[in-house]
RNA sequence: CGGGGCGUAGCGCAGCUUGGUAGCGCGUUUGGUUCGGGACCAAAAGGUCGGAGGUUCAAAUCCUCUCGCCCCGACCA
């Protein structure tokens, strides 16, 4: 701490817990089921108010604000500028990116009095672009990365483990404005900085997390990073290499290069065709005929649609893809898409999931599909998985609804189709498991976590900025659309990962970073003046040095007291009574250390005149800066 | 949106099958005894049984409709 400087040091709050909100329960109410949510509602930081909303009680706010603070420095000093954009945002607004389409379901729509339309900002690609674009009048306003703080909607199908997926919540959300990708000024450095300045801050966070490659989803753009909190509960599985680094969600993982089959392995046996009625699923088929997953044919329907948007039947373009993997594995959509793109040489084709009626119609029979449609179906491409390419027992679907066939034999049952290069390729088409070589390291295999996602950079490149008109004149008298990144970190959502990640049996263990207190004063005997006036003065004297101090006052038993605070998860905690105080010392205690058997714990005596700098030590030595 | 489940006191639950005065634990209030890991004794307050309609002399309970919430899946920051 600086002595003297012309400006105020932060000092600390100090709070009494009889003034304050801080509602306990011994019992967990029955809906929450996640640890978070469940230790939140408990801990007395959030209520619901409906499903997917929730109030932030005081202890949530203290901690909701101390991670903005953290955002806040890193984004500012990031180069970035806070602004504050409406959540009301009038539907017209989505006209040129047909967001409110793209988006759908998920758009909180309302209506005013007048029946206009009205959506509940989800992001705000649309509000920032229009402003900027209305603001900046010359390249050399630029670049510029502009950040907000504040409340999103998001009508989800299904709200659910407490704040980790609500339809309210708390996200920063800032947007880049570029006149080049590369260069000083460019996208990339911007990007590069994002990276940067969300390591700090969830490092700062005192959390454990790891940055992975990931698609971009519905925003659109080409490239993005996730930020995933590690921890056993998360909804999200992140692969890794163990010896470069790399590391990808499920979606976008890449997985090194595998053998691939040569089609020409000898039959195993006859073609026989097996009845099959009322089997769902592939595991379901596999056991009534007795097949292991990894020895059948997944072959999964996907329509193309090429850049002009139309769909081109009988004209000799690719209409359908057939991805074929093994049946214990998953097809990965986008690596079709890219796979569709070399195939076809259409570089913005895209793919999805075939519609059922229309692919019946084409000749597919849906649920009962072979590779051997590449040759009935006129305009399909056959994109097979090198784990499915090779020889051996193949079971596959017939062809025919409710039956199956085993010893399917590709050169047998396929032909020459296999040697068309643009009908046939082997390629990568499915989801990376635990196992699969690494895309960047030969030899080393992928490992996979459980993470929960709370930040997400993208390149969006100029998506927005085209489809809502805005260009600016360049140095070189070229009129070009501006160039965009978004940076988003779910606010609420890194509160509430947090808990996931750093808790017990007996409560909330809050990094010291981001406590909604650093320390917790518990008064023993709340009738005696002598203790609480010790108190009070302990907590003066932390919060003269920035700490902030929560002094348990409760009339209430000493049990009660102890439990209330390893559940509310504060770092330190200082026991006033009165057979330390006899010997001129307080009982400190760090949160988690050297638990007895039910949580207990007594924690060291410490002389009332070290009190200061223990707890300054403690908390440096849990991060705080 | 498909499947499953639940709405009874602030929280957790029983009662419903077989209709007949709405109950238990925790919490709350008052008084007393206690006081280092969710004390004890005594007294008390607190309920449109999610809502609407129906059947019945009578409905928390049976029937119909409806609203809300949770979990799994689909989807998704």
């Amino acid at each position: 701490m600086p002595e003297q400087t012309a400006f105020t040091v932060r000092s600390g709050d100090v709070t009494r817990w009889s003034q304050t909100l801080i509602p306990t329960l011994r019992e967990a109410p029955a809906e929450a089921e996640s640890p978070s949510h469940v230790l939140m509602l408990r801990a007395g930081y959030i209520r619901k108010l409906g499903a997917g909303i929730y109030d932030y009680l005081p202890l949530a706010t203290r901690v909701l604000s101390k991670v903005s603070n953290i955002v806040r420095q890193e984004m500012n000093a990031a180069g970035a500028s806070e602004l504050l954009l409406p959540v009301l945002l009038p539907t017209e607004l989505y006209a040129g990116t047909k967001r409110d389409v793209d988006y759908g379901e998920l758009l909180f729509k309302i209506h005013d009095r007048k029946n206009a339309s009205y959506a509940l900002g989800p992001t705000h690609e649309e509000p920032i672009t229009e402003l900027v674009k209305g603001s900046v009048t010359s390249y050399k306003q630029l670049p510029v990365n502009l950040y907000q703080i504040q409340t999103k909607f998001r009508d989800e199908a299904r709200p659910r483990s407490g704040l980790l997926r609500g339809r309210e919540f708390i996200m920063k959300d800032a947007y880049s404005f570029h006149t080049a990708v590369e260069g000083p000024g460019g996208l990339n450095e911007t990007y590069d900085a994002m990276y940067t300045a969300y390591s700090n801050i969830f490092r700062r966070c005192g959390l454990s997390f790891v940055p992975v490659e990931a698609e971009s989803g519905p925003i659109g753009g080409s490239a993005s990073h996730e930020f995933m909190v590690t921890c056993e509960s998360g909804e999200d599985t992140i692969l890794r290499c163990p010896v470069s680094g790399y590391a990808a969600n499920v979606e976008k993982c890449e997985i090194g290069a595998r053998p691939r089959g040569t089609f020409n392995e000898p039959p195993t046996g006859e073609l026989t065709e097996v009845h099959t009625p009322n089997l769902p699923g592939i595991d379901e088929v596999g056991k009534f005929m007795k097949v292991k997953p990894d020895r059948m044919l997944k072959s999964i329907v996907f329509e193309i649609k090429g850049s002009e948007g139309s769909r081109d039947q009988g004209t000799g373009k690719a209409r359908w893809a057939l991805a074929v993997v093994r049946g214990d594995h998953d097809v990965n959509e986008g690596k079709v898409k890219i796979a569709v793109r070399a195939i076809t040489g259409d570089e913005k084709a895209t793919v999805a999931l075939a519609d059922e009626k229309a692919a019946r119609a084409a000749g597919f029979a849906i649920g009962y599909v072979s590779p051997r449609t590449v040759n009935s179906v006129p305009g399909t491409v056959l994109l097979v998985d090198n784990d499915a390419s090779g020889g051996g027992f193949w079971a596959s679907g017939s062809d025919k609804p409710d039956h199956h066939v085993k010893h399917f034999n590709w050169r047998r049952e396929v032909g020459a189709a296999l040697d068309d290069a643009s009908k046939v390729c082997v390629v990568d088409v499915r989801n990376a498991i635990v196992g699969d070589p690494s895309p960047r390291s030969e030899g080393a295999k992928l490992e996979a976590a459980k993470g929960i996602e709370v930040g997400h950079i993208f390149k969006l490149g100029t998506k927005y900025s085209e489809a809502m008109g805005f260009e600016v004149l360049l140095a070189d008298q070229q009129r070009k659309p501006v160039i965009m990144g978004c940076y988003g970190i779910g606010v609420s959502r890194t509160m509430a990962a947090t808990v996931e990640q750093n808790h017990d049996a007996d409560g909330i263990r809050w990094p010291m970073p981001i406590a909604p207190y650093h320390v917790i004063i518990t008064l023993l005997r709340v009738d005696e003046e002598g203790p609480k006036t010790t108190a009070m003065e302990i907590a003066k004297k932390l919060a003269a040095i920035g700490l902030d101090v929560l002094i348990d006052d409760r009339d209430e038993r000493p049990g009660v007291k102890f439990k209330d605070a390893d559940l509310i998860g504060v770092p330190i905690r200082l026991t006033v009574a009165d057979k330390a105080l006899a010997v001129g010392a307080v009982e400190f205690k760090v949160r988690g250390a050297a638990e007895g058997a039910n949580g207990g714990g007594k924690g060291t005596l410490c002389p009332l005149a070290d009190v200061v700098s223990w707890c300054a030590q403690a908390a440096r030595d849990g991060g705080l800066a």
